[in-house]
DNA sequence: CTTACTTAGTGTCAAATTAACACTAACTTG
DNA sequence: CAAGTTAGTGTTAATTTGACACTAAGTAAG
């Protein structure tokens, strides 16, 4: 192959979006479900993206795809890599709207990844018409996934666990208010494990932007928790890792 | 625009590279002379980078790039970040080896970053006749570059910061001998602040990836100061800031 | 050869942070 | 009203951090 030759062909650039949501249950990653299947065999998804649009920069076709998906603004989101294996491009051909908008067949896909923070409760797939092929998945029952999207998803893990050791993103998975025990239960799945609930209490109390109401929770099987907010405008992003325990 | 108009054109992707070498005189970035400048008065410079190949992905784009820059193998190399303004296009233009293979003189650059670490001792540009137009510049006096690589390496510079912090990768910008005066250098140079020369010392002796030598350095005005190895075998590769001084 | 200069190398203590640990309180359900 | 569940709270020992100043070993200049 001449260098001519192995510079002729523009890739395509799309967009991939790992979504994450939090609730009683775990931690979840939204996927869509494919229209063709590679096997007949049970359900097939991918992550939401996009080809990237010639009027826009990668930030916003991020926002772009997670609004056409879900309706919501202003979600928290952060571009954490680019994959470019030239053989990604092989199953990502077949790709309906690959197949219908793109010039030349041969061209392979790079993708940027992005990860976004969603409420559930701002989310709810079945009752958006146009986001019936949405699904919330829990992350550790995730199955293969299409194309190389287990490894974007693995990578996105990764951005979102050093993400929450150094900044206070997590908020951004709760409900507006919430009690330190959601709180803690979030911070032990993403990390993978247990904190010691006097310490996390302590440390995390002891943090400016974390804003106690008095108000508590209701409707529960047992005491009754208070709420808090998170104050954004009390934080100061100064680095330091906000949490090392263990 | 249509949508599908917005669709057919599919972006060139390059890679660029923030290249860092360290030495007596501080930390370096590796700058190419460009031979179109916009200005005519004085020099114009730009990150080492090019267009991926078809048959490679992002990762060997980058190696190569650094091999036919530098003709060294084996350098540290990390992704950090795609940047993919529609607007970059306009000025990555006028890059004489995109002008002469694109097909499509209207489509734009998305670029993928990544730094790379290199100890200047194995990279003197005067020396290599295929590398005159590269030139070793120091961090705090870089002008303005062409595109936006202003941009490009001050998130490479970010990028570096993080990574020093949490893994011992400055040995790579080191001799392979070196005293703990140097390294206690480069963190200051590249964290930005000043380190307690007896705390750091505690810590870093304390690490076991640092192996003193019998051996001292030679050819100094002052005391000859003890010479350390990084062993890289001994580094088990936990996570835990290394290093949170401040 | 003596002095000046420069960087190397070393220890202690007080303060702050972390890790480990167990019981009572408040609510719902059966 | 008993059982079940999560909330909420404080102390202590161990570890880590930050602050701090002097002597040692070499070269260079006179």
């Amino acid at each position: 192959m001449s260098e001519n030759q192995s510079l002729s062909l523009n890739p395509n650039v799309s967009v991939d979006c790992v979504v994450f949501g939090f609730d009683l249950s775990g931690l979840k990653v939204l996927l869509i479900e494919r229209e063709n299947p590679d096997n007949t065999d049970g359900k097939n998804y991918q992550l939401p993206g996009d080809l990237i649009r010639n009027d826009e920069n990668l930030d916003e076709a991020a926002k772009r795809i997670l609004k056409e998906l879900t309706a919501l603004d202003n979600l928290f989101l952060s571009q954490f890599a680019a994959f470019g294996d030239p053989s990604r491009v092989k199953r990502e051909n077949d790709l309906e709207w690959l197949r219908s908008v793109r010039k030349d067949p041969e061209a392979r896909v790079v993708t940027v990844g992005y990860f976004s923070l969603i409420k559930p409760e701002n989310f709810k797939p079945a009752a958006n018409s146009f986001a019936r092929k949405a699904e919330w998945m829990s992350i550790d029952i995730v199955p293969e996934l299409a194309f190389d999207h287990n490894l974007i998803l693995q990578n996105g893990m990764e951005a979102l666990k050093l993400k929450m050791r150094t900044e206070p993103v997590g908020f951004e998975l709760l409900p507006e208010k919430f009690t330190l025990g959601q709180l803690q239960n979030l911070y032990e799945t993403v990390m993978g494990f247990e904190i010691d609930k006097r310490n996390f209490r302590r440390k995390i109390t002891g943090m400016d932007f974390l804003k106690a109401l008095d108000e508590k929770q209701q409707g529960v099987a047992h005491k009754p928790a208070r709420l808090y907010e998170f104050n954004q405008s009390a934080y100061n992003h100064s680095f330091s890792p906000m949490f090392d325990f263990q």
